[in-house]
DNA sequence: ATGGTCACG
DNA sequence: ACGTACGTGACCATT
């Protein structure tokens, strides 16, 4: 028997509202809707459906005048108005149930008591299915039969009346209600009865008579008080009879199939909870929903062959903290739609090949369980979706942790906190949860990127890559730790030096690494100018210290400065990663960065020395295979040729398709000088200004690049864009969709949402307006380099090349490439990333090779 | 933990 | 008059 749950909607709201009305204040929220009925209407609604758990429910409500009360409107002069405060709360209550998945029904110039009395009618011929009626209004116990049953509301309680418990009580048939009522009448429903006579005569009445024509059939039976009252009550009892009937054919266009109930729209609802600030009701749905999400039962496998992977599931791994080059597995935890698993890697360890198989698997973070298995020689196969890389391109915020994004989906899973002693029980559950979140929100977030129309972006370019970043990290660059000890050696030889020669010219012996130290001995002690002070003390960062170059002092300093940087960082930070096979392995994030680039961590490989031919030295260290060399390979101006792509700028474009020297091009332009007039200098500044131009230019920021006043810069941009007015044209434009989307996109279909676009603060929005100019450019030469990895890889692995791809560099790529495969490699590279992706402009590689890196450069 | 500084694209 | 170029990570000193 399916049973379908009906509620007076009507009744419901009016009764909440009555209910709440008696403490005297109308509870409204900060705008002043009122909202008092609704309060205890949604507690009633939740409570009918954590008592009844209902696979069907609908909620009836009045529509318009009535046809059964307009009769008596007309005859009595109307019933009483309901109040303005209370009429404004039935949309919102239906907005609330829609949310709630449940269907309510309403059809003009029928009662909800109609509405419920025809699915009710329905169900009594239907054997399939049984009604329960929610209400306290006692019309509706004239509906009770065998299949339907009233949930009779009291104040604190309710009553449930069966057809049993009816006759029981009343000691006739339950359709005798009608002449009860008619009797009876009900005040708070206007309905007037026989005047005088109440529930107890009236049921004496009917008990003797059966009925209320049986009443005025045997009238000369009756005597005295009663009778008189009936004899002059007699219109009203018939019209009475009339109103109380319950009218069982409305015209319903649904089916009782329709009425399924949908459970509720967690979003929505709570946007309507927020709406009408009922924050008790928010904080525990929250919790609810928390609660059976965190709601899990488990089995821990003590042995493998327990573990059979048979069906699309989601694995966790639970490794040791710290860089997971070295990182330990502790166990793996298995969620799928039966089962739930935790394998202690003791138990594990028996079955390598456990995943290797083409039952498509999920995880969180791929690159990570990748690099792991690899060391442990466990073997994997379609591993097909990343929690972490799906959530990192639908721009929800990532912290270190997966327990923080399943927090933000509603799953209570506590993150390890050092000081926190967790029982080995809680920390299996915990791993169990993980698994269970990646399980349960995968397509939620796989229907998230389709809307977002990111498919491709995740499937053929991040998911990818989350693997090949996996080999080059496990593989590894080679780095000759004597390289970097001898060059040490050195630096710390000149640094002595200096340091005397500095404590010379100050004076006083002091710590010059600190900038505060230093500051007070350059600008109080020794009185020097531009002194420019922050919150801490006085700048001394190297913008101010080259103004002040002509000091020996500062000189000296700055000398000192560069030597620290390498030694502390590219010396001794780079010999401490190298690992015992001699190489480093960095790892990559690749769910960090805003723009879609990667980053470098543990050491960082991507900011290596290069711009000052002392510190490019550390890249000697760098080395090569034995029968290999490095070759590098980076693309020529990506940027720019982006941009002249995204803004169509036809003389941008055309300089790059003459394949001009793209800064000589545009100082030729906006000095308006021949090729040969074009100083050193105007190029310098020409290329400061196309720079700026990817940044989101500003004068301030091209007077600092260039050491000119701004007014000077401010002329330079304007003479910019006077020479390419369709630069200016396009920025204005995509500030304005900028703004009006609240996010920007690559040509990958990559998104980055910008908060700061539309903040009252002009500064922020500045910032806001740069990052809307920057990101579509960063981010698609950071798309298009991906897809030419994707690009090499595959096409490594079809002519099963032993080369490797070892770092990527935003713009270059570098491979360890052994001799015999050079040709081929280069021309591998080289066709990839120069035709992986069309621009308007053409994608220049350049190319190069050498013993070490310093000389593939 | 935060800020200053400086390395890279 | 605002406060200032985009995206990163590591190290050091200081709180």
């Amino acid at each position: 028997m399916k049973k379908i749950v009906l509620v007076d909607g009507n009744n419901l709201l009016f009764r909440s509202y009555y209910a709440t009305l008696y403490t005297g204040n109308i509870m409204k929220n900060s705008k002043g809707f009122p909202t008092n009925g609704l309060y205890g209407f949604v507690n009633m609604m939740n409570k009918i459906i954590s008592e009844e758990d209902p696979k069907y429910i609908m909620v009836a409500f009045d529509i318009g005048k009535t046809f059964r009360h307009e009769k008596y409107d007309d005859y009595k002069g109307g019933r009483k108005e309901t109040p303005d405060e209370l009429k404004r709360q039935f949309p919102i209550a239906k907005e609330i149930l829609t949310a709630m998945g449940i269907k309510y029904l309403e059809c003009a110039g029928y009662e909800a008591d109609d509405i419920i009395g025809t699915i009710a009618k329905w169900t009594d011929n239907d054997s399939e299915y049984e009604a329960l009626i929610v209400s306290s209004d006692k019309d509706l116990l004239q509906l009770i039969s065998e299949e339907t049953v009233v949930k009779l509301l009291k104040t604190k309680d309710y009553i449930m009346m069966d057809k049993k418990t009816f006759e029981d009580t009343y000691g006739f048939e339950p359709i005798k209600m009608i002449d009860l009522k008619a009797l009876m009448g009900d005040a708070s429903d206007n309905i007037p009865g026989v005047k005088g006579i109440g529930e107890k005569t009236a049921i004496k009445l009917l008990n003797e008579y059966g009925s209320l024509d049986g009443i005025y059939e045997n009238i000369d039976k009756i005597s005295g008080a009663t009778f008189n009252k009936l004899v002059d009550g007699k219109d009203d009892a018939y019209y009475s009879k009339e109103l109380v009937t319950i009218f069982r054919d409305v015209p319903l266009d649904v089916t009782l199939d329709d009425l399924k109930y949908n459970g509720e729209n967690c979003n929505k609802l709570k946007e309507i909870y927020e709406d009408l600030e009922f924050y008790s009701l928010l904080k525990k749905m929250g919790n609810n929903k928390k609660e059976e999400n965190s709601k899990v039962e488990f089995e821990v496998v003590n042995s493998i062959d327990k573990v059979k992977i048979d069906e699309e599931s989601a694995i966790y791994l639970e490794t040791s903290n710290g860089n997971y080059h070295d990182a330990e597995i502790i166990g793996i935890s298995i969620y799928n739609k039966n089962n739930a698993y935790y394998i202690p890697f003791e138990v594990f360890k028996n079955n390598l090949e456990s995943f290797d198989n083409d039952i498509p698997k999920y995880t969180y973070d791929l690159k990570k369980l990748l690099v792991i298995f690899d060391r442990y020689k466990i073997k994997s196969k379609n591993i097909c979706f990343d929690t972490m890389i799906s959530a990192y391109l639908l721009n929800y915020e990532l912290k270190d942790d997966i327990s923080y994004l399943a927090n933000l989906f509603d799953y209570d899973i506590p993150a390890y906190d050092k000081k926190e002693v967790v029982s080995d029980e809680e920390r299996i559950r915990r791993t169990i949860l993980k698994a269970k979140f990646i399980y349960e929100t995968k397509s939620r977030l796989e229907e998230e990127m389709a809307k977002e129309g990111m498919e491709n972006l995740f499937e053929k370019i991040e998911m990818p890559i989350a693997s090949i970043l996996a080999k080059m990290e496990t593989y590894g660059i080679t780095v000759d730790s004597k390289v970097l000890k001898e060059m040490g050696e050195e630096i710390k030889i000149k640094l002595e030096l200096i340091t005397k020669d500095i404590y010379n010219y100050a004076g006083c012996e002091f710590n010059i690494n600190s900038p505060k130290q230093l500051g007070e001995i350059l600008f109080d002690k020794l009185k020097l100018p531009y002194a420019k002070k922050n919150k801490v003390g006085y700048v001394t960062d190297a913008d101010v210290l080259k103004k002040l170059s002509d000091y020996p002092i500062v000189k000296n300093i700055l000398e000192y400065r560069a030597l620290a940087k390498l030694y502390s960082t590219y010396i001794e930070g780079i010999i401490n990663e190298i690992r015992d096979d001699g190489k480093i392995h960095t790892i990559y994030t690749q769910t960090l960065t805003r723009t879609g680039r990667l980053s470098s961590i543990e050491p960082n490989l991507q900011n290596i020395p290069m711009r000052s031919e002392y510190g490019r030295l550390i890249r000697k260290a760098f080395l090569p295979e034995d029968d290999s060399v490095i070759m590098s390979a980076d693309y020529s101006q990506i940027e720019l040729r982006v941009f002249a792509h995204l803004s169509g700028v036809k003389e941008l474009i055309e300089a790059f398709n003459h394949n001009a020297d793209i800064h000589t091009k545009t100082a030729m332009d906006i000095f308006k000088v021949p090729e040969e007039g074009v100083t050193k200098n105007m190029r310098r500044q020409a290329k400061a200004v196309n720079f700026g131009i990817l940044y989101g230019i500003s004068s301030f920021g091209l007077s600092e690049d260039l050491g000119i006043p701004v007014k000077e810069a401010k002329e330079f941009i304007n003479k910019y864009f006077e020479t390419y007015p369709g630069v200016k044209d396009y920025m204005n434009k995509e500030i304005e969709v900028a703004k009006a989307n609240g996010f920007v996109k690559t040509i990958m279909n990559r998104k980055r949402i910008i908060e700061e676009l539309n903040s009252s603060n002009y500064a922020v929005r500045g910032m806001g307006e740069r990052m809307a100019l920057n990101t579509p450019i960063q981010g698609s030469a950071s798309d298009i380099l991906k897809k030419a990895m994707v690009d090499i890889d595959r096409e490594f692995e079809k002519r099963k090349i032993r080369s490797k791809m070892l770092l990527q560099v935003h713009d270059e790529l570098i491979f360890n490439v052994y001799n015999d495969e050079l040709d081929e490699v280069k021309e591998i590279v080289y066709n990839a990333m120069t035709k992986t992706y069309e621009l308007s402009v053409p994608l220049e590689v350049d190319i190069e090779i050498g013993n070490n890196w310093y000389e593939a450069k």
